[in-house]
DNA sequence: TCGACCATGTAACCAGTTACATGATTGG
DNA sequence: CCAATCATGTAACTGGTTACATGGTCGA
């Protein structure tokens, strides 16, 4: 068998806390962790199996109406794994936006294109801060479901809003300054490029 | 065959450009596009025969040496393709940062854990930002290998120097929060703490 | 009672990575 | 002249996704 994810990690993380169906494992890691680290639904059936392979997990079968259900809880060994898993380095930051890609590559299109492209990731970071909110509305609330927790997912929300917010005020910028130009093809820098670069080059 | 993905169409951007080798592009792709579009260098290879296979590219063969190398150039099929994607709304931007899921379950650890994976988070953005200063301060003297189009590589790197001096100032002050803390477990939330959540569900 | 949606998965495929291999070149 | 590094890939594996399937439930 091969090495445990961080994927696998993660869910055994949520092991941690209480025992789970794989279904409500697919919800709370579509609910929360998927801002960070962002996985398919069917995943996580596949993967909390490996866990109870390597010995991490049991796996009980519930009787659910006619059909059966699988729940899903840490052993001992589980939880001294995820206790040196917390003592190794994490892995790079990674990011992937596409729009960025389209926008590397403006000078094969018209403006219109890129606007329509800044426009499309505005538009989802805010939608991903509008999700964000619900979700957040909904622990001021009630507490949420780990109301005990809360000192340690709000600096991962304060961490995502500022992000999400430098995307949307970035991405307003560039989309006025791009409306200004005739064409995104090539074409030598202006001076006030020039000294924004040099501010870049020289950042503190 | 199947669909081209967004590699495939980062990979005919370039060729839109000039010809490349495929080492070529495995360095530009690493250089630049590695920051909004990270794909390991093997890859490459594989993509750009695709593309061939799609007749969106031409395999020239040239010898260097004793051995022979393809250099790869783009066909009036292919740009046409490039045009097209432009018009298509960019997928969702996704982050992955492993750091954030261990201070998710930070509670199943130690303060010194945390705070070494906050630390860990800190230095990979520093390091992050190196890179980005060595290759700006690259342009800035000499004009890189693409003068003309430093129009567009400039709102890039703003937006990703932005990005690592969020996630720098975030880590520093969480890191600082968090070494007061007697312990990462779950507890009651703080009224500050309640007040911080609150300004986050009504942030504009 | 029927359509829609929730609950619970399975199977197949593929994009992407890791590991390796070999020839050329260059600096010490 | 030898080690290291650059240049140029290939092969094998696997993490992850897409697509599908089926049973239950609930509201209109």
């Amino acid at each position: 068998m091969t090495r445990p994810t961080t994927t696998s990690y993660s869910l055994l993380g949520l092991l941690a806390l209480q025992p789970w169906t794989a279904y409500e494992l697919v919800g709370q890691t579509q609910r929360s962790m998927r801002f960070f680290w962002p996985r398919s639904e069917a995943h996580v059936y596949g993967e909390v199996k490996r866990l109870v392979k390597l010995g991490w997990a049991d796996a009980a079968n519930e009787a659910a109406g006619k059909r059966h259900r699988t729940r899903y809880s840490i052993t001992p060994s589980g939880r001294a794994a995820l206790n040196e898993w917390l003592d190794t380095t994490p892995a790079m930051p990674m990011v992937e936006i596409e729009a960025m890609v389209r926008l590397f590559f403006a000078d094969q299109g018209t403006v219109e294109q890129l606007v329509n492209s800044l426009t499309a990731l505005r538009d989802q970071a805010d939608s991903l801060a509008e999700h964000g909110r619900a979700l957040t509305a909904g622990i001021v609330d009630d507490g949420g479901p780990f109301p005990n927790r809360i000192h340690l997912i709000l600096p991962l929300g304060e961490y995502y809003y500022g992000l999400l917010r430098h995307t949307t005020d970035w991405a307003d910028r560039v989309i006025a300054e791009v409306a200004t130009w005739d064409s995104p093809a090539d074409r030598p820098p202006t001076a006030a490029e020039l000294a924004r670069l040099r501010d870049l080059a020289e950042a503190p």
